[in-house]
DNA sequence: GCCGTTTTCGGCCCGACTGTTTTCAGTCG
């Protein structure tokens, strides 16, 4: 069985939970979570370094005793460690930390008094009125854990951005109109463009949070109110979606933006940089002792802690505080920076618009240029074309480019790329086209060996131009492929080719990691819309979000140039 | 368990809300 980052991390997280269940010093807890969450952040698979034999790359808060576990589950599959504490502690008490209300001192009292060690035996203990008696514990906290354990099953689910958005934009719409309300913005993963979010974090100045509170709880979509204080309220929309509502006066809106927009382990290090320099950054502002030295905007946060405003997409505490501390942060890609689309279909495979339609539409979004990318004979159900129907196609776009004012269609296909690594379709077509993008819709599970020289085959073809949805991962329904994704980036680049960031809100392919890694061998980057209809170049949006997690510029990106600086790219000349 | 322009030991981020408590522990974000 191939041991990946995520494997890794997976048991490093169970470390921590099973050390924490035990009481054990919580900085060595902390030490397992950060390893965890910088471990399944790594864009390289450790496991095929080790087993390679090479030497570990240095990872932050990995230190000789992670390293060498790291090791031992590369070569092994297991971990000793973990082991032993499963002698002490059956694996399945973890289970229950995810169960809201119960952190590791309660499971801990469970486990001990009761036994408690499953879902089930808890569920058990709750309704049999054993849990009442414990110390610490009480009627109310009884009931509360009956009440999660049935919400529990399914219900812990992350929203897409599109989703979370048409409620969240409801809210705050609704939000700004109460009296008194100074600015509302939300923060959370949402405003960091994460792909999905788990809940949403709205933040409210105001003097009095009173009224704001009272409107909040008494929204009509509103289903379940988590918890109501002065400055604080919690609820669950029928959606399922999870509303944190903060009030902070408008003195500390920047303050308290920065605290609720994290990420977490962001705050962690710059609140760490700040008691570095003497100062505490907390959600009203920073302080030298009792003294407010910052706090009004974020940026005033970050100056007070010697830094300059950080993109919120970068806030993941992968290396953005040292790199501002150091030199200018990258000025990363906007919407408004991209001249052109690499990829929508029509009406002639499986789009709903035909080619003047899409044409217009991308000419209304500012684009100069759109290349049409239909389906290819494979893919039969999407009505792909054959070489025939696409000779066709072409001279209608010639056609349609000669009556065009103000955007260029370009001529290309999304071909499939055969289980083999061929194309599905004659050289002597690819060949006539402005691009190739070449894409994988088949044979995802074939083994990682076997899939990467597919990829590699295909990206040697004379006539290939772009790798579309790079990993074909779609969210909630099918997982990234396992690649050796230095290796194939390098081999990109070493082709002149590039790699896709589709904009699909279900598929945001290239994920973050992968753009970064991709700018810092070289390799361009196309945002594309991957239009079905005219209302998708929309999504361009939630692309260039993922793009800037990547952490790249206009210049990193392909579609970012005019159409005369991007012909000679897609001129292979390798 | 990690880490070092206060280095190899002694630190390690901060506050609100809830429930069970009479002053605070546990959980959460």
């Amino acid at each position: 069985m191939p041991v990946h980052n995520a494997d890794i991390a997976a048991i490093f997280d169970e470390i921590a939970d099973l050390l924490e269940i035990q009481g054990a010093n919580p900085f060595r807890v902390r030490a397992y979570r950060n390893a965890a969450r910088t471990v399944g952040d790594f864009g390289r698979d450790l496991a095929a370094l080790v087993n390679k034999g090479q030497a570990l790359p240095k990872i932050p808060g990995v230190g000789d005793d992670l390293a060498g576990k790291i090791r031992e589950i590369a070569t092994t599959g297991r971990c000793a460690a973990l082991e032993q504490l499963h002698k002490q502690l059956p694996a399945a008490v973890t289970e229950l930390l995810r169960i809201p209300g119960l952190g590791p001192k309660r499971v801990k009292a469970l486990y001990d008094a009761l036994h408690v060690d499953t879902p089930e035996a808890l569920r058990e203990a709750a309704q049999s009125g054993r849990i009442r008696d414990l110390p610490g514990f009480g009627e109310k906290t009884e009931a509360h854990i009956l009440e999660a354990l049935k919400v529990r099953s399914g219900e812990a689910r992350r929203f897409k951005l599109p989703v979370a958005a048409q409620y969240a934009e409801a809210l705050v719409a609704w939000l700004r109109k109460i009296k008194g309300v100074k600015q509302v913005e939300i923060a959370g993963s949402y405003r960091r463009r994460k792909e999905t979010v788990g809940d949403i974090d709205i933040l409210v100045a105001a003097r009095d949070g009173g009224p704001v509170m009272e409107r909040f709880t008494a929204y009509d979509e509103v289903r379940e109110v988590l918890a109501h204080g002065e400055t604080r309220a919690s609820v669950v929309l029928r959606s399922g979606l999870q509303v944190d509502l903060r009030v902070v006066e408008p003195d500390s809106f920047g303050a308290a933006l920065h605290y609720f927009t994290g990420s977490k382990a962001h705050n962690i290090a710059v609140r760490k940089r700040a008691q570095e320099r003497g100062l505490k950054v907390n959600e009203y502002g920073v302080f030298r002792g009792e003294a407010r030295v910052a706090g009004e905007t974020e940026a005033s946060v970050f100056e007070a802690v010697e830094l300059p405003w950080i993109p919120p997409e970068l806030r993941e505490d992968r290396g953005e505080i040292e790199w501002a501390a150091r030199a200018p942060l990258p000025r990363l890609v906007e919407r408004g920076d991209l001249r052109g689309d690499l990829h929508c279909h029509s009406k002639a495979s499986d789009g709903s618009a035909t080619l003047k339609e899409l044409a217009e539409a991308a000419r209304a979004r500012g684009l100069e240029y759109l290349a049409i990318t239909e389906h290819s004979q494979r893919l039969t159900v999407a009505r792909g074309l054959d070489a025939e129907r696409l000779l066709k196609q072409m001279d209608e776009i010639d056609r349609l480019n000669a009556g065009l004012d103000g955007i260029t269609l370009l001529k290309g296909i999304e071909v499939d790329i055969l289980e083999d690594g061929r194309l599905d379709l004659p050289d002597a077509v690819l060949g006539k086209l402005d691009l190739v993008v070449g894409a994988v819709h088949s044979h995802f599970e074939l083994p990682p060996a076997r899939q990467m020289k597919r990829l590699m085959r295909a990206i040697d073809h004379p006539h290939f131009t772009l790798l579309a949805h790079p990993t074909t991962r779609q969210l909630d329904k099918r997982p990234a492929l396992e690649l050796d994704w230095l290796r194939l980036i390098r081999h990109v680049r070493e082709r002149g080719c590039f790699l896709e960031l589709d904009s699909q809100p279900d598929r945001l392919d290239l994920i973050d990691i992968y753009c970064r890694m991709a700018k810092e061998e070289g390799v361009l980057v196309a945002v594309n819309s991957d239009a079905h209809r005219v209302e998708d170049f929309g999504d361009l949006d939630y692309g260039i979000g993922q793009a800037r997690r990547g952490w790249l510029e206009a210049k990193d990106v392909l579609n970012a140039r005019r159409l005369a600086q991007l012909r000679p790219l897609l001129e292979r000349t390798m």
